[in-house]
RNA sequence: GGCGCGGUAGCUCAGUUGGUUAGAGCGAUCGACUCAUAAUCGAUAGGUCGGGAGUUCAAGUCUCCCCCACGCCA
């Protein structure tokens, strides 16, 4: 039994997060742990909130909330929308949480003690009315390039023009519009991953199976221009980590906090002590510490193309460079990104459909099934409801639903509500069965490389295999001629279902759970081929009692499309 | 401007280390079936694989140049 240790990119606290966000890490995380579990192997998937920072700051502002009572809420409604959509994580964390601030502290202290944060004095804009200092992106001004007048501090948008917040004319607070600013000495501290660049080079080379978009653009930060640059990890706010070294104060250092994207990374790990802190578990340190039982875990992170360069430098940076025996990623899966409707999702434009919406109008299954069977692996790709629609339709509730209703209600009108038991399988039957198993073959080994398009393709053809059976031997006729023989055809069908059930659960659990019940049973053993007694096939025994499960998935009608695609044309208020 | 990922049937995409008549799903057309959510199953049509040059017995697959789209960065 293989160990696997599964971590999504944790969504940053502001707001609901929307379906691109989810395709990109949360969701087929979710679909690699929920198919490892199947298949048997101890996993324990980790996500949390990224909840430091500016941005949640002034969300918290905003709302004239305590930012820790706004980020708490918050926490919440993603936690209750991430379990409505069956996202089966072990433990979702907080990176505001205390063990995550030990933690973090206890990296820079250790990198420190390794001579690899190095202390700096540089020059920040502070905003006397805000009562603190801003980050260049919040400081607006007039362009000295082009005359906008709304330009930011790091760059003009009207122009492109790259700036520095002290070249703005007639700078102002983009938080108030104050212009009572002043530059100020302060102090920070930088992560030196230059000293680290070799040694992420040799790993990064040694991962010829990760996927090309992954290592692409590890190596282009690697290499471009002067190489890896060192990084501020350190900011003038009051919401994160406080700046310590380990447990000691950090002189010069005082009142300022973590950068968000050092701290983040690290809830990974504490995520696992809040995971034991909270009863879930008993041991993280087998799952983290290679010196304390993880040798045998393989760890997977998944995430969007943006956090990659995160993932595959800054964070292993920290990992390997506190010389501690900390346990580093084995496979970073990434995702491009996924557009809607001939432009980008925007969480801060609210353009698009954010997933406490998609819940609205329809159960998870639907959008687990259309989001993770056009994920976007090899580039971008784009929701648009007439997509939506046509795969939605013809997939779960024509393919997949269809089967499962033509087999129970064909048994129940002509046999009852129970497996019936006459005829024997004959060389047909043994045709299928082997067809089934080849490509359940297939599937699993597409699932374990998370090829997650080319998995749905596989399932969806393995249904479609029932379909084809039943046109086939067409029981509705056989049952006039040879009603044994029909029983028999029959009851092959109705052990599909349950086939079906267990090997479509990662995508479509809440499905998959349905079909489960009308099968009445508890079997969700793995399929695991086709010989002998204890076959998949005949895993619901003649005489077994079932129930006609309820529509499995209605279809979107045109009407619906259209009144969605009206009601999401906007952009969220 | 630099870099990255793409440009393959109407649409969305597969096409390992170059090798027989370039594949799938959807859509279209025709047919079969009538158990079922007007579902299913089969068949057919449809592509000079962005353009050009080159290497090779052989290129969608390698090399060079160009064009287009998207993204990232400066």
């Amino acid at each position: 039994m293989a160990r696997i240790l599964i971590t999504s990119a944790i969504p940053y606290i502001n707001g609901i997060k929307h379906l691109g966000n989810l395709v990109g890490s949360q969701l087929p995380a979710d679909l690699f742990a929920r198919y490892n579990r199947a298949r048997g192997n101890e996993v324990l998937f980790l996500c949390a909130t990224d909840e430091h920072g500016t941005p949640a700051e002034l969300a918290a502002a905003k709302v004239g909330k305590p930012v820790a009572d706004y980020c708490a809420e918050m926490h919440d409604v993603q936690a209750d929308i991430a379990r409505r959509f069956g996202l089966s994580f072990d433990h979702f964390g907080r990176s505001s949480s205390d063990e995550n601030k030990a933690l973090t502290q206890h990296f820079a202290g250790v990198l420190a003690e390794q001579g690899l944060i190095a202390e700096t004095d540089e020059e920040q804009v502070y905003s006397n009315a805000d009562g603190r200092y801003l980050p260049d992106r919040y400081i607006e001004g007039t362009c000295p390039n082009c005359g906008y007048d709304k330009a930011r501090g790091d760059q003009c948008e009207n122009c492109t023009k790259q700036l520095d917040p002290i070249d703005l004319i007639e700078p102002r607070s983009a938080i108030s519009g104050s212009t009572d600013l002043e530059v100020r000495q302060t102090k920070h501290l930088y992560l030196r991953q230059s000293q680290m660049r070799a040694e992420l080079q040799a790993w990064i080379d040694s991962k010829t199976d990760w996927p090309v978009l992954t290592t692409s653009i590890a190596k282009k930060w690697l290499n471009d221009g002067d190489g890896l640059q060192d990084r501020g990890i350190t900011r003038d706010l009051e919401w994160g980590v406080p700046v310590k070294r380990g447990t000691e104060a950090w002189p010069g250092m005082e009142g300022k906090v973590f950068y968000v994207w050092f701290d983040a990374p690290i809830e990974y790990i504490a995520c696992s002590q809040e995971w034991v802190n909270a009863n879930k578990g008993d041991d993280w340190q087998r799952w983290w510490r290679t010196d304390a039982g993880a040798d045998d875990v393989t760890y997977y992170q998944f995430m969007g193309k943006d956090n990659v360069p995160f993932h595959t430098l800054s964070f292993p940076s920290t990992i390997l460079g506190s010389r501690e025996p900390w346990k580093l990623v084995d496979y970073i899966k990434s995702f491009n990104f996924l557009n809607y409707d001939g432009g980008q999702f925007s969480t801060s434009q609210g353009r698009g459909v954010f997933m406490d919406q998609a819940l609205d109008i329809l159960p998870a299954d639907y959008w687990r099934w259309w989001l993770l069977s056009n994920a976007p692996e090899t580039s971008d790709s784009e929701f648009t409801w007439e997509r939506f629609q046509d795969g939605v339709n013809k997939d779960l509730a024509d393919v997949l639903g269809n089967f499962v209703s033509r087999v129970t209600k064909f048994c129940r009108a002509k046999f009852g509500e129970e497996v019936p038991k006459g005829g024997s399988f004959g060389p047909r039957e043994t045709q299928l069965m082997a067809d089934i198993t080849g490509r359940i073959r297939t599937y699993e080994q597409l699932m374990a490389q998370m090829e997650v398009r080319k998995s749905a393709a596989e399932l969806r053809s393995i249904w479609a295999l029932g379909n084809e059976y039943l046109q086939e031997v067409a029981p509705w006729t056989t049952v006039k001629e040879d009603p044994e023989q029909a029983q028999a055809q029959i009851r092959l069908a109705l052990n599909l279902i349950r086939i079906y059930a267990v090997l479509s659960a990662p995508f479509i659990p809440t499905a998959a759970a349905s079909m489960m019940s009308g099968m009445n049973t508890l079997d969700f053993s793995w399929p695991e081929g086709v010989d002998g007694d204890d076959s998949a096939f005949t895993a619901l025994p003649a005489g077994h009692a079932f129930t006609v499960p309820e529509v499995l998935f209605a279809k979107i009608t045109d009407d619906q499309r259209k009144e969605w695609a009206e009601r999401f044309a906007g952009i969220r208020t």
